[in-house]
DNA sequence: ACCTGAACACCGTTCAAGT
DNA sequence: ACCTGAACACCGTTCAAGT
């Protein structure tokens, strides 16, 4: 009865090589993106391979747990940079586009988390940005600088293409970036 | 001293295989796009494996034959529907974003095509088009519903982003394309 | 010359045995 | 409870043998 949570102390080595992992993922996929291989991070992290299963249901869960942090990083700037100024979002994409250029792991949990039925939550961290990206949203819309239809989900598609481009080279992503800003600028005096 | 060409005429029946695979890729790839497997694109050509290796080096060259014809139809839609009017450039990319919902293959061979080195023909049917998108920007800039500084690249990053939008269905790439083409748009009345 | 398909290489994932 | 790593499943690709 006295069995009030599901949660389970768990033992101190599983804890610590649960970390062990985690770190080795967030190097590796980091530095080489999506091609790297499980064995490989296990042998990184000191662990067996049935180690890393044991703490992440499947490859991609690995993916998505090490590219969290991310996401929590990209809050915070969000929170405490881009809601100052007129052109927040600007500046919030353009982090985006810096991150996913210095962390290849980024790229591909933003864009295997999208084949998905779309409504899953992800992380709570992402679930934190997604407030925040709606505040600056709002912000950009009545500085002006902003379309008054844009929403969320249009700042999702435009981070699911740059994530596109940084991660095949197939252009320049600041291009890409200044073309998609101009799309969101609301049409100066439209008649 | 006769052999003034490498080329060899091919057998009947290896010419007859070579389509029945390239038919076969087709039909499979565009339904179901880049999860189809050799193994089974062999046995609905009603060949073996090694049949198809021997006339495509390897699956990615395969994918890009069959998406082959995809291109060649695009350029000539391009070329009798996109140079007449003051807006070729938005007829042509909703087009492209129609061919990419259907033909799921498309989709895979423009992806894969984009992580190289940038520079290489891949088929003439890609060459021919290029030339023309280059004819349809050129005209919408001189009828003023296009940015003077828009180029050929900024069309192949578009095109890039709503391939990756329609793949991984992450979003409306009617929507998309409007942002983009808005993006696209000279800025009216700059002062 | 070209075809066939069993065999190989590779990588994600599982599970029997160990502590 | 948790760990290990050999074994399995799967799929792209090769190659010895056949016509």
């Amino acid at each position: 009865m006295s069995e009030l949570s599901t949660e389970r102390r768990p033992r101190a080595d599983a804890e610590r090589n649960r970390a062990r992992v985690i770190e080795a993922a967030r190097t590796l996929f980091g530095e080489r993106g999506d091609e790297v291989q499980m064995p490989e991070i296990a042998r990184a992290a000191g662990v067996g391979v049935g180690t890393v299963y044991r703490h992440f249901p499947d490859r991609q869960a690995l993916v998505e747990a090490a590219a969290e942090h991310r996401f929590a990083e990209i809050e915070r700037y969000a929170r405490t940079r881009c809601l100052g100024g007129d052109s927040g979002l600007a500046r919030y994409l353009r982090y985006v586009g810096r991150m996913l250029s210095r962390d290849r792991g980024l790229s591909s949990a933003i864009e295997t988390s999208r084949g998905s039925t779309g409504s899953e939550p992800r992380g709570e961290a992402r679930a934190r940005l997604e407030t925040v990206v709606a505040q600056v949203i709002a912000r950009d819309i009545e500085a002006g600088t902003l379309r008054p239809d844009c929403t969320v989900g249009d700042v999702y598609l435009i981070v699911g293409c740059l994530s596109s481009v940084v991660r095949t080279g197939s252009g320049d992503w600041r291009r890409f970036l200044d073309l998609a800003l101009d799309g969101l600028r609301p049409r100066q005096i439209p008649r």
